[in-house]
DNA sequence: TATTAGCACTCTATGTTGGAGAGTGCTAAC
DNA sequence: GTTAGCACTCTCCAACATAGAGTGCTAATA
């Protein structure tokens, strides 16, 4: 696929389509043939550009917003530019983020390590306060991460507090309606058994055991089990996580937003995480920084705009997910170094 | 003081203020003399309503935008707008809230008793649909909730996990580094003692309490208590709550707004929680509904805003604050009868 | 055959002009 | 004290002209 698109254009047109692209994100003002021809000095005339281009739209990889305007890159171009960015940074040159600035924003993490949410928020900021654009981070998904140990608290007679710990480091607490009979000394017995049991497995896995379990031992168990399992299963029903955003209005000051309408869909969609919670998710199935343009985006209220995502993991467990919303014309080889970067910091931390 | 701005007014003058302010907040359009006799039959032709409406432009509570438009309330003007409200509301037509709401809405409140979170932001949501404009909750301060009980959780070793339960259904939790060498029994004693010692006192008292101790024994405490009294002091430090935002986007439909400049300080103001969070505590001083119009507010982001706030109660006990901002030419009436109305529901709620 | 210079053409952005309309302030009459 | 009448002011909008940027095409050039 990718070959294709190289093969279709020769090399001249290509580094014009590339140029075209690189002002555009520099400056938002339809480009026009003899602004490539002095900016970018290919030894060609204007008019000889003038044919590319036209070439070049009559592909799809620009367009013109009216006659005799310049052109603007398409959903398509960018694509193209996008592609050709990490062919280039296999070869040759890769673009270095400062090892100073890694280990500088390591260090900050490790500061975070108690407080899991403020670790993330740190990171949203950071993230959108460097790019400018709007950052995202999905915590880790509940399942995926390990059960530690549970403590049942006896709250006002009637209510239980379950907190739970993971391995991770995240404390999820709930309160669930209890039977005002049970006293503390049955609730440590039963924390204790179910610490026994599922101490060490993820949610994920605790969940398929309990079925299990229930399938086998259906009503053979005794009276501390059953409201064991049965307080568990109140407890897990927590409300799914938080998403941390952050840059939402960094956008105003871009020319493409100044119609507001954009970031109106855009907090929309934020607003209804589990849609952009969705949309991640399935982006993030492959390895590596995953970038959708434009059009490519499922999400109809996105359809403007380009994510960028990659994981973040414990070793090789797939954690989370950190994202960076922006425009089309976005600067798609700083946003995705950033991305990138950033994402290895995390999950270096919580590697130790 | 309110009784000399009714003296300086006849009640001619007064009518047409309260005219001219009501018209604009409903459209925004310079409001003309013409306008103004068709509108409210007063039974005076434009001409003596026109030489009233250039007094009340020398007083300061109507002004031009140019020659030859018509009147535009000041922020004067919105404040005796405001305070003939009150005032009406008092002696005679009071808006009413249907009753029925205000069940539906305290049943609903009912629902989010174990998540006070999700309670929190359903108040915001709830606010912020029903005015269009920005909503804001302040939880209560942490120094004027309860003390209910502290549990001490080994966690990983090195660290402790402190939870802590307030009457009011709080739950803070906080990961502390501690002596590797504790045990979990030794932190169940220091549990045990600091949930003696200290249930059922407000988290501020027991600040005072710990102090004077402190002063009174100090040398003097066992292993045991002087441990405790760490463990604690550690825990309570935790980062200030959250506040609670929502209707940022709904604003940006009205005119004003169009410019988006006005949204950036908002917003910004916003993510500076201290600068509401230290304006609306101050604002909340005093009893009942408090309104802030335009340039009093101190707070320079928002001098082309106005807020609205109230606090919410457990009996006579202070607890956190709720807010409405929007632009000056704000419904009022509607405003402060809603954040009345939703402050009394969220009291009673607390009440039971 | 590929490239280029030249030119007519198109479209936007900007500025100017000239009513139409809304509203005012003032004056003189009621 | 109130009002009718009128000249005046200012905005808004549409019509029009012009400059500038950029294109596409053609014919000449290497």
């Amino acid at each position: 696929m990718e070959r294709d698109i190289f093969d279709i254009l020769d090399e001249r047109s290509r580094r014009v389509l590339n140029a075209v692209v690189r002002s555009y994100i520099d400056r938002p003002d339809p480009v026009g043939s003899r602004f490539v021809t002095r900016k970018y000095s290919f030894g060609f005339s204007s008019a000889t550009i003038r044919n590319i281009m036209s070439d070049l739209e009559e592909m799809g990889f620009l367009s013109q917003p009216h006659t005799s305007a310049g052109r603007v890159p398409t959903d398509k171009g960018y694509r193209f530019y996008v592609d050709s960015l990490s062919n280039e940074a296999q070869s040759e040159k890769i673009i270095e983020v400062p090892g100073e600035f890694i280990q500088q924003f390591s260090r900050r993490l490790d500061e975070f390590k108690n407080d899991i949410s403020a670790m993330f928020s740190e990171v949203t900021n950071t993230l959108s306060s460097l790019s400018n654009y709007v950052s995202i981070v999905l915590p880790p998904k509940a399942e995926n991460t390990t059960f530690n140990r549970i403590d049942l608290i006896k709250f006002k007679s009637d209510q239980i507090v379950a907190i739970l710990l993971t391995d991770e480091g995240i404390i999820h607490n709930k309160v669930i309606q209890a039977d005002p009979m049970l006293k503390q000394e049955d609730l440590n017995r039963i924390a204790d058994f179910l610490n026994v049991e599922f101490s060490g497995h993820t949610l994920d896995e605790i969940n398929n055991m309990l079925m299990q379990r229930m399938k086998r031992e259906k009503a053979q168990w005794d009276r501390l089990i059953s409201r064991a399992i049965s307080i568990y299963e109140q407890a897990m029903t927590f409300a799914e996580g938080d998403i941390f955003v952050s840059g939402l209005y960094d956008l105003m000051d871009l020319p493409e937003f100044s119609d507001i309408s954009k970031l109106r869909e855009l907090s929309k969609a934020i607003k209804e995480k589990h849609v952009i919670m969705k949309l991640l998710a399935e982006l993030s199935h492959s390895e590596g920084v995953q970038v959708l343009i434009g059009t490519e985006n499922p999400v109809t209220e996105l359809k403007g705009l380009s994510v960028i995502t990659s994981m973040y993991k414990e070793g090789s467990r797939p954690m989370g997910i950190i994202a960076l919303i922006g425009p089309t014309r976005m600067d798609y080889s700083k946003a995705i170094i950033m991305v990138d970067t950033i994402t290895k910091c995390v999950s270096r931390t919580f590697e130790d």
